[in-house]
DNA sequence: CTGAATCCCTGCCGATACTG
DNA sequence: CAGTATCGGCAGGGATTCAG
């Protein structure tokens, strides 16, 4: 049990960190590094896809067709490096490449349900 | 109750809902339509501030000092665009303003600590 | 097949200055 | 006190092209 609620009794919602207290915009928040990761144009869309299971960079393409070589490698790029994706190249001709979600990058769909709870429930 | 699990039993993690399967960005989708009411740099600051209680727009600036007013301002109107704050005139002189969250803007709470917790837990 | 490099264009952000 | 107007810089995103 990695994370979920810390207890945080004064401050109903927030957590009780002296970074919930920063006064001005700090990459090493919490919060912005998790909206740092879901950054850009299609992000929670590739992960949706990886979600529902390892892909292949032919795969995601086909499953998203506006998504142009460059945003989907930059994404790919941004997601690795955020730890939230894992690249395997599979050994062979033609050359493929495996994508998975890490541990980590799995965590991410409660964080995704939140959102669409919120944008579904609102306005 | 109007939001939390609609029962997704195939799809570990993601909403059992036509939208779900949406093939590019799509601004009803609500995934997007909160990480729109999020977007932008100090956003999540100025909720955080408005989750503790109502502020004025001087207790804002005070409490966000490199906060520029034009940006201030831009985040409360996109805010209350998005339904989660509330403006409040009050009358006499000078003039005064209150700004307050709405339940749909308190509901952010829960969406706040689940990015909070991924970005805590991870890496 | 799987990407990375380039070009261009748009939109966001901040500083400054000004109004009711 | 509570904003709005304008300007400039810079980063994000798309189309195309090139490489391993």
């Amino acid at each position: 049990m990695t994370h979920q609620t810390v207890g945080h009794p004064a401050r109903p919602g927030l957590p009780d960190d002296p970074l919930a207290d920063v006064t001005e915009p700090d990459p090493s928040c919490p919060v912005e590094i998790t909206l740092a990761a879901l950054r850009g144009r299609w992000t929670t869309l590739v992960i949706r896809e990886l979600l529902r299971g390892d892909r292949g960079y032919t795969d995601l393409r086909r499953a998203l067709p506006a998504l142009s070589d460059k945003v989907l490698s930059e994404r790919l790029a941004q997601l690795a490096q955020a730890g939230v994706v894992e690249r395997r190249r599979l050994p062979g001709w033609p050359p493929r490449t495996c994508y998975t979600l890490t541990a980590h990058g799995r965590g991410l769909a409660p964080v995704l349900q939140a959102l669409w709870d919120w944008g579904a429930a609102g306005e």
